[in-house]
DNA sequence: CATGAATGAGCTTTCATTCAT
DNA sequence: CATGAATGAAAGCTCATTCAT
């Protein structure tokens, strides 16, 4: 991949549109010449091919993604002051591009496909709160996990959940109240915290959970 | 779409495991064919396509998946402890289904674009969730969210990564340890609680958990 | 082929309908199964395939326009009298089955190919004109003509476009008049028969001929 | 449709050889590709498919024709020698490119519902030859007919049938002797002249004919 | 450096036809 | 005798990709 002129970068942005919605195997490489603005030809000079027009953007993506969560989770203040500010910065870039952020979103099997991307987004979204899952276990400002890499994923995928369902709802994402929401659930989960519930658990507990249908005896 | 025969159905599921490893764009209609043993022709016979096959397949996986939630759901106890067993109920359609659970996940923008999909997904994951979240409010075992169904989609969000992560990483998916840890971090959050809940956090691992049909002593 | 059931023959000629507007090859089996009301499968009883239903369809179009001919033909009168009825005959033959008329022209070049079928035209179309050209010129009803294969094909033509035409434009053909105005032109042709032209032919003669661009000397 | 290369557009003519052999329908794209020695992808490239390559063929075709027609049709003399210099036209036309002519003939459904060529069809068959016989009226060369349109009809099977005929039978036209037939078949009639015209018979055939424009010198 | 023109490769889909019942 | 179910075979068309200018 040659070196992108900055206004091709720019004007490439673009092509994350008609990729978020259709997906890349459906998107022709016409129609990203259409959206862009530059000739089939001229993108086969640059890039070697669809996807390494997707992956160009997704980097791209991914490193101010990374850039963002970074300067959040190195910020001062404790562990879990700093996983909001994270999931706040998660969703200010996801807010940002919400068209490359969706074509992520399509085409995540195909990013895990590709290391570098794979990798980038590890580094923009599991490592940074793994980290301070870590942290915040040991400044006491979160509890302590048995396992915090599911924590991680499961933050992970609430905080995308919730953009996602935004995006194609309203095609935006309302971030600051977001942000607030999906943190306030995050940390203090949706149990009561401070009443307990007025029966006793081990009434819970005497009764067999059942998936299937109860048989009546 | 002519009525499947029952030998046939079956063989069909067979199809998911290469929609999977590839997605749908990059499976050719004759891997379905090699995969379910079903010549490509009477494919056609009964379907319109590749998209109306995954289509058929996702129908059924989420009719499973709509079944056992909705008996999870609507089983005895409190709406926390109904909550924790959609959780599991879906984790344990999802080990199940593997195939056909990351057939969904990897073609899930198509899957939106199929409205009868579209909603079963939402009666399979959303609608039931967000029942309990507000059940929960009233019957006092979950607290008052300032929007539900932000929550509804965190947890969707949750459960689903955590299921894809170990789906991908293992090709498995340890339904009771999972649905375990996840429900912990739902239901708590990762804070420390102020004051602790009265019962032991350890409350649901403390419960007797059961994949098959509890038997009735 | 087996000996077709009459019910299933009557109901057959309605299979001219689909290829007389789409032509053989754009229809399917399954539309001559739908415009006759017999199953493809049992179609397949009676018929070695599509072909085999358009030539049973032919064979009994030409033989019912022979039959009618052969009549007209060898009617009383003079050859240019019979001539005339000949053409009538044809014309009432078309008009009475305007569908697979059109059906045999729109396959005229398949026909043509179909050893039985191509002799059935020659017998219900150029044979007894060509008699008849003959006849006429003994009795002196008709003029001696120097090719009337020449003749009876321009006939053959004549006949054929102009009820084409009408079947096309209207739906229908109006017999009598059509019948009436083409064997006018037939016989007497399109030039004044009594006054001749005023000015000599010759001076056209003077001027040569040319198939070429005429070079400029 | 892109514009077609000049030498592409020559080579495109020898597509006519296999459409009216079998048929445009039993003629596989790679059948035309094989014939013109332009690839199957660049015949996509230029064209929408099969049938857009026909029309252009025809569209060819008859533009020439057209422009015979017109030029015999205008050019000196009266009505009826301009007509009989129209039909030698005609079959010169079609004897230069008798398979383009035959396809023609063979696709004369399809060509029917395709809209310009429709009427090009007319323009270069039916309105010289009805302005002619209107004008023939005029200037007295040719009788005045009940129904111009019928005998423009018939006119135009007359010459196609008896073209095609030899087209069918011998591969080529004998154009001058076959026009000289026909005109004296269309002009004089059948049957014998009860008044003779004061010029003879054969005034067609003593009059040189031009398909071209007459040069004045 | 940028691009219009050209094409190879392959997949989806259709349908005539067969056969067991 | 009649037919619903199943399938083999074939072909149209698209598109990513290359290359000469």
């Amino acid at each position: 991949m040659k070196q992108v002129p900055a206004l091709m970068a720019e004007r490439l942005r673009l092509a994350a549109v008609p990729i978020a919605q259709r997906g890349l195997d459906h998107t022709r490489l016409e129609d990203l010449a259409a959206a862009t603005g530059v000739p089939r030809a001229t993108l086969y000079y640059y890039f070697a091919g669809k996807e390494d027009i997707l992956a160009f953007l997704l980097r791209d993506f991914l490193t101010t993604m990374g850039d963002a969560v970074a300067a959040a989770a190195s910020g001062p203040g404790l562990a879990r002051e700093r996983l909001a500010a994270v999931i706040q910065a998660q969703l200010e870039v996801m807010a940002a591009q919400p068209d490359v952020c969706q074509a992520l979103l399509a085409e995540l099997g195909r990013a895990g496909r590709m290391p570098d991307i794979a990798h980038a987004i590890g580094q923009a979204f599991h490592q940074p709160v793994l980290d301070l899952l870590r942290a915040g276990a040991k400044d006491g400002s979160l509890r302590r996990l048995p396992d915090p890499a599911v924590a991680a994923r499961t933050i992970f995928g609430a905080v995308v959940a919730s953009a996602l369902a935004d995006l194609l709802a309203v095609g935006t994402v309302a971030v600051d109240q977001l942000a607030k929401r999906v943190t306030d659930v995050v940390l203090r989960g949706i149990q009561p915290s401070a009443t307990p519930p007025s029966h006793p658990p081990t009434v819970t507990a005497a009764r067999p959970r059942r998936t299937s249908r109860p048989v009546t005896s």
